[in-house]
DNA sequence: TCAACACCTAGAGTAAACTCTAGGTGTTAT
DNA sequence: ATAACACCTAGAGTTTACTCTAGGTGTTGA
């Protein structure tokens, strides 16, 4: 099967500029464009696209991407490198996750503290409340730099 | 206490650039200056610029992030808003995580099959191994987009 | 035939968050 | 007193990933 560049918009959310942008972009190396110049994406292309989209969400840059695919198309020697850069990717989203949860731990509590906040009608919890000094205390490293 | 620029680099790791930036937008807007225009931050300064980090890491744009200093400084009549920002910050986060779940599985799979391709030297694992075959279809709704 | 439509290219524009440059001021050590 | 140093402002430049514009081509239905 063949899609025209709209059809391609239609699966995949993307808009047509940034499809021709990540073709420009050494994303879709094998494209084929008829006579005139219109694109005729392939199954093959579909599929690259899918896996696009999973190593941007991966935090990959464009040009990390375009390496890979280099690689990818280079063939069998280019394993290691292949392998080396999706144990990086795992290793940055395990600190990326960690760190989600750190920050996660910070906006709950103030969450939890604005919510007293406005039914009592003021700050004052922040700084008088033992509940929440204790909950501070067991989140924070330094727990009066976390009033404001 | 009173800090430098030069001492905020030091203890915030954030560049006077950054610094200076940051107060030009109007995340810190009581910072003082002496008579030549030289700044002299205060601990609330700093206390502030805690927040900012952890609102930053958060996601917040810094024109969100100036927008909730301005309501904190407009005081008690803003608290309502300030909720509402970290309820859908703690939303938002939430649905991050999930994302990241996700796409950790999807590179952990990568990472697999990649370890066992450069031990055989070349990828047919990824579409000859019932053990990655499988992995596959749990981890993915349609597997077969995820081969490149 | 002619208008609508989907597509094309090259290149300009945008947004966010810095980052740097040029030219200048004030303080301090030798 | 003079050089080094830390600081200042205004504004220009950078990077990333788009997003759009202008002007043009090819196909198709009325």
């Amino acid at each position: 099967m063949s899609y025209s560049i709209g059809d391609v918009v239609k699966k995949t959310g993307l808009s047509a500029y940034t499809l021709r942008y990540y073709e420009k972009e050494g994303l879709l190396p094998f494209v084929k464009k008829n006579a005139s110049g219109v694109r005729a994406y392939s199954d093959e292309d579909l599929r690259w696209l899918t896996m696009i989209e999973c190593l941007k969400d991966s935090g990959l840059q464009i040009k990390e991407i375009r390496q890979y695919i280099e690689w990818f198309n280079e063939g069998d020697s280019t394993l290691p490198q292949r392998l080396s850069l999706f144990e990086n990717r795992r290793k940055i989203l395990e600190k990326e996750m960690a760190r989600l949860t750190v920050v996660m731990n910070k906006i709950l509590y103030k969450e939890l503290l604005y919510r007293e906040a406005v039914r009592v009608g003021n700050l004052d919890v922040a700084t008088n409340e033992r509940r929440f000094m204790h909950l501070k205390k067991k989140l924070f490293e330094s727990p009066d730099d976390f009033d404001k």
